[in-house]
DNA sequence: AGGTCACCATACGGTGGCGTATGCTGAGTG
DNA sequence: CACTCAGCATACGCCACCGTATGGTGACCT
């Protein structure tokens, strides 16, 4: 099948991702990964950049849904609803936060990926903002805390990636009670 | 002078490394920047990695006075100091903000960059902390709590990276307040 | 049985970058 | 004035990777 097959580069292209950044994403390393040649690739993909626009559209497509359906889920007020989004959101699983800190990376040399990583921001610090708002803050200040509160889990990304702590329940907590107050 | 030449080395290293990450510290369009021959580089430096270890080492020494002249130079209560270190560390530098990312993306592969903004962050946070303790929280809070911060500084100069939004002087001192209830 | 096509291998030319070898030049020194 | 040496140029071999061209193979269809 030929959409299985494109899946599987797309599957070795974000551990690879994961693992090396964009510079990771060559076609013939992949190809060995895979245990074919780069043959396989260029019938699949135009070209790598291809694979590129393909991982970045996969990416986007996957991280819109996640967290609605996350938020969704469980939990019934608003104040938990947030308790249980920012638990998730920054749960370390080391795969995921690599793959997203390198495609915020790569949005520095790319408009593509940068278009890509600045949609996903929008739609989570949106939702965020509308949980905020539903416990009581006004509009403008909802909004203010939720980048505030995104930031927070970029930064934990970020830092958790070169060596600092991971965030425990209670600092999560805590900062969640801070934004509230 | 040969001192000089080596610093033209790594002022253009740094450029290189705010435009295009570590991957952009390449030796032959490094000396094309600076309009000589790579013969000219390999003189002054054994090889690639003998530029990337000199410049993780200037970023670490000039990283490391920085912030406590800075914090020293203005302000007398903790709180004022508190403050002017946030304004300070937040304000948008975008070279600065730059390497800063790409060092810290660096650290991912690479264990000297990894040990190098380990030390720094180290220093940075344990600064932050002493200056909670002094606003009168307790250690523990305080470290928590100057952890936050930190996080919110690296989520603030990623997501600039990647297009987000930048801080205002109101969201700083929100935070910072929020911190300190 | 013959044809078609998805899927992959192999071989090739081209490019960009690393590191080395070697030669040139001009400024300082005895 | 001859020597030395820092500083750079030039030219080379090597490697990793990109993309293309072309051929092979097995499954499936008719």
């Amino acid at each position: 099948m030929r959409s299985l097959s494109q899946d599987a580069w797309l599957t070795a292209g974000f551990a690879a991702l994961a693992e090396r950044g964009v510079e990771g994403l060559r076609v013939e390393p992949l190809a060995e990964r895979l245990g074919v040649t780069k043959g396989s690739f260029y019938h699949h993909f135009a070209n790598r950049r291809a694979l590129h626009e393909a991982m970045l559209d996969a990416w986007e497509r996957r991280g819109s849904t996640e967290i609605i359906d996350d938020v969704d889920a469980a939990a019934c007020t608003p104040v938990e609803r947030l308790r249980h989004l920012t638990h998730r959101a920054m749960r370390a699983e080391p795969t995921n936060d690599a793959i997203e800190n390198a495609i915020r990376v790569w949005a520095g040399t790319d408009d593509v990926a940068a278009a890509a990583i600045r949609r996903v921001d929008e739609r989570r610090v949106e939702c965020t903002t509308a949980l905020l708002r539903a416990t009581g803050l006004s509009p403008a200040r909802a909004r203010r805390r939720a980048q505030l509160l995104y930031r927070l889990l970029i930064g934990e990304f970020v830092w958790r990636g070169s060596g600092g702590p991971t965030a425990t329940r209670a600092q999560i907590d805590e900062a969640v009670d801070l934004l509230l107050a």
